[in-house]
DNA sequence: GTTACATCCGTAGCTGGATACGGAGTCAAT
DNA sequence: ATTGACTCCGTATCCAGCTACGGATGTAAC
């Protein structure tokens, strides 16, 4: 059953939720947001739900999640399976973790390539290019 | 003027340089590798110059470069102009550190749920589920 | 000399996450 | 009752960076 308050049309919703229009169709194609019947050629109204569930799923994406992983978190979207929501928020810690391990290895070495550039400047040929040519391992 | 020993063909390069034949063509088409004139309808040659080239984009690519922004140190490969090319490793240090922030940030939120939710084992409503509904901020 | 593989070339498709377009219908106010 | 804003719907387009397809031709091995 409908949440008796879906006063809102679907621009209300966007400007409530703060995602655009077109936003809130794509994820109703993709199954993120459930789109209300429409009494009789008329306008689809939401509610407060829908906030929730498009606030849902702005939460996940700022974490990294994909819509299609926020599609499975939304399955668990009744906070019954604690196991199964965990592990994918473990699985995705992990992959966020490697990210910044690689991050931080490119970091390191733009940072020594730019010093390299700074020491030098003047000189014939730019080190930055250089290393380049060279290979990340040198780099 | 090309170097002398020319001698490969794309497959060989592709091999060489331990890229897709697609790729090498690609980038043909993108101007990040010229293509060699090809004699009489038969089939075009590569050499050590090509291999040096493709090295030159993946090492930038390893470091976050963008195709485009490869084009641009392309141009600086003579390695004269040290100020420009370090200029463009500068800004990209830059989004490089603004991304390990963000990502830091995301991996402490992802591992406090977590980290809740296993000290919450068998309780009713995962933590998890909760804390995305309320947003990051008080994730 | 024929089989088998490689190359060439243009173009189409893929992923993810939207965003835009265009024509038709609906709704509310004046 | 006409304007203007909004909605609906399908489809197309965008971004990067490839990857694949298909048919024609070239080349190499046996
Ligand atoms: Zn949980
Ligand atoms: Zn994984
Ligand atoms: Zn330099
Ligand atoms: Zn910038």
């Amino acid at each position: 059953m409908q949440n008796k308050s879906n006063t809102m049309t679907i621009g209300g919703l966007a400007k409530a939720a703060d995602v655009h229009i077109e936003t809130i169709r794509y994820y109703q194609r993709r199954g993120l947001l459930k789109e209300p019947d429409r009494p009789l050629g008329g306008i689809r109204r939401y509610g407060s739900t829908d906030i929730d569930r498009l606030m849902f799923v702005k939460t996940a994406k700022e974490l990294g999640f994909s819509l299609n992983e926020i599609s499975d978190l939304l399955r668990l979207e009744d906070g019954a399976n604690c196991l199964e929501a965990s592990a994918l928020a473990e699985h995705k810690l992990e992959h966020v973790r490697k990210k910044i391990v690689r991050l931080k290895r490119i970091e390191k070495v733009l940072h020594e390539m730019v010093g390299r550039c700074h020491a030098q400047q003047g000189n014939v040929f730019c080190p930055l290019i250089e290393s380049l040519h060279e290979g990340i391992t040198k780099a």
